[in-house]
DNA sequence: TATAATTCCCATATAATCGGTAGGGATTGG
DNA sequence: CCAATCCCTACCGATTATATGGGAATTATA
């Protein structure tokens, strides 16, 4: 399986800081709630979006976080990857992996490669807005 | 990554055979030459090719392994999915899984579901003759 | 100033999976 | 009988997955 809890929890975090877009800072502790999800394990996901720019955090006493843009200039694609670091269906299509040495006779690697195009194509093409 | 050794290697083993068409029963010392992969480690795929009908085995001396059909007549996805046992892009929509309790709320799982349909709908129109 | 709520940081734990390796058994053609 | 070949089972080290736990830093507010 390529997606992993750490990219399900990232989109679970922004679904629901969109679905309350505009409502300033949204604590974790309600999202936990709400999204099932324990606190601490979403903690890693929220702060891995936070580095990665997507959403901003207000810590202290009624801090939390919220979307930096609109919820329609989110794809899908960035928040997974933001999550996972990598959706290659292969490791030797994971950006930074030492390259295969057989790669120029890999018979295998076009037809990954490929596939990679098509699930990026997917993910690229659906926006947050699109999943509330 | 969706894609481990187990359903490369079986990959390389169905393209070699196709690309060895006609020629009998193939041996997996010669596949294994030929891909750079170890014997040993190439066994069990192609154990697991015969297993699911996909390939014909012989036993004992000059024995091996041969296609059970014409190479245009397998889909990708049916050989990926003999070395993986399933090609889900996230657990919960493996087969046999233990469904998950938060299925009907749960704000990911249809975004999950059309994923694995792009990836599906890919790999089966893809045939073996495409990769030789 | 004290308190409670919140994010941030780091360490630990357990289970599963990945990517093999090793040894030998069963079968069969020559 | 022998050598080649597939078949079976067990094991193993490294990594990843899926968290949990403790507490530090920060901040609004009473």
């Amino acid at each position: 399986m390529m997606i992993t809890t750490k990219g399900r929890n990232a989109l679970k975090v922004m679904i629901d800081l969109a679905r309350h877009e505009g409502e300033g800072f949204i604590s974790l502790a309600d999202i936990a709630v709400r999204q099932n999800e324990s606190l601490k394990y979403l903690e890693s996901s929220a702060k891995q979006l936070s580095t990665s720019g997507l959403v901003v955090s207000a810590r202290g006493k009624s801090g939390g976080y919220k979307l930096s843009r609109p919820a329609e200039d989110y794809t899908v694609a960035e928040i997974l990857l933001s999550g996972e670091g990598s959706l290659a269906p292969v490791s030797c299509l994971e950006e930074g992996s030492a390259p295969c040495e057989n790669a120029c006779t890999c018979a295998t690697l076009p037809l990954f490669k490929e596939l990679d195009e098509v699930i990026m194509n997917f993910l690229n093409s659906k926006t947050l807005k699109d999943l509330i």
